[in-house]
DNA sequence: GTTACAATTTAGCCATGACTAAAAACTACT
DNA sequence: AGTAGTTTTTAGTCATGGCTAAATTGTAAC
């Protein structure tokens, strides 16, 4: 398994490792600051555990680690979480495209097989998709050379109503509500015409080919979507 | 990641837990007594190690461990390992097939993948090829409910001189060989005249597509074959 | 049967990375 | 500035599973 950072890197990183550089990246991403206990909650262990391992990664120049103060990638750690990412989201449209996996279920086999996929492998799998762009959730795909595209699209719940919109982007991978939106027929490249939104936060009401539904404003919030004319 | 096994198996089991009971499955179905150093030698760890790790599969009720005789497995043991290598063989497939990965590196890639794919994975993988017998390099691939098939052919360092046979199966993982008999014409399924066995154990001389090589006994040994007429 | 040699097991060490509990440090409110 | 409350860090524990070195057991030759 040699992997693109390699040169850069003293010793091989564990699955473990690479998790917690990923989830840097994506929090840092959001626009988070990325505290001890945001970043624990995000990974799933204890603060303490956190704090230990980012010291480490400290020691590996893959984070600046500041005592009290937000941890951020170095650009060797952001070049490693983003060769992870890409694994991730390459693995997913593939999974996706070529072996019918149904989109809901894509993140958590990628989530594994991200860390051990060769980069023959990898190259393979983006030669065989056409070199794509986006995953089957319209997160974008970064370059072999560590580039990522704007997210695209802007949320449903901030789109004006009475216009038809197309949607590009699903910011969540979790697996119930992404059933719950195919099952509405909400996948990603799909038209939908926002009817209008009701008032107080409420539900934002869609018609998605000829059915109407109602959404909750939560789930419009996660719906990343374009002018359809486009 | 739903194992087939899981009901039968208290904690989960790690790659490396994995690997051994492969390890052991495999020494065992050579026909060899696998001792402590067998196995170790195998798995690339100190005796020491493997007794370690012997003791807790059989806590595990995985393997039948009797200080200073061979280990063996248990049908529970036998059941984690043939998935384990039913796994690995689809993969393989899989990845020679549907990625074009050369015959010689699917091995490796295989072996990190075959401990983190689901069933679902496993499944989808089997039907996109329908539901194949062999891998690769004509290792039969066990079924899902753990049954294997007989490895097919007979030594060619066994066969008959004067006769066309056609190559069924390769005993060997490394990738220098599984190259070098690739550049030889020498892939599955390849028609072969066998000219004649020198003397003292010494080449062996074939014909492949109107080529005259001479094979080392050593490499004849590991090519398994059956008459060119079936 | 003894003895020598090889194989195996035991004992004990180390690194890793999770955890809990306690200490320390920041923040914000008065 | 002092204090309460939260966040972060530290300290120390535990399990895992490798390792080496030493003790033990088994085997085979005399």
């Amino acid at each position: 398994m040699t992997k693109n950072y390699s040169s850069e890197i003293a010793s091989p990183l564990s699955s473990n490792h690479e998790d917690y550089l990923k989830a840097i990246y994506i929090l840092e991403a959001r626009g988070e600051q990325v505290t001890n206990s945001v970043l624990s909650e995000y990974i799933g262990f204890t603060p303490a555990s956190a704090t230990n391992m980012v010291k480490k990664l400290s020691q590996m120049d893959l984070v600046i680690y500041r005592p009290h103060q937000a941890v951020s990638l170095t650009p060797t750690g952001r070049r490693v979480a983003l060769e992870i990412l890409r694994h991730h989201r390459l693995l997913e449209l593939f999974l996706h495209k070529t072996l019918d996996i149904p989109w809901d279920s894509v993140h958590e086999e990628a989530e594994r097989l991200e860390h051990v996929i060769s980069e023959a492998l990898e190259d393979a799998i983006a030669a065989s998709l056409g070199y794509p762009k986006v995953d089957p959730h319209g997160d974008p795909i970064p370059t072999k050379t560590g580039e990522i595209g704007p997210t695209p699209g802007h949320p449903l719940s901030q789109a004006k109503a009475g216009r038809a919109y197309k949607l590009v982007r699903v910011l969540s991978q979790e697996k119930e509500r992404l059933a719950y939106l195919g099952r509405l027929g909400l996948n990603l490249y799909v038209e939908l015409f926002l009817r209008e939104h009701a008032p107080f936060d409420g539900p934002v009401l869609v018609e998605v080919a000829g059915v109407e539904h109602a959404l909750a404003a939560e789930m419009a919030a996660l719906l990343q979507v374009v002018p359809a004319s486009a």
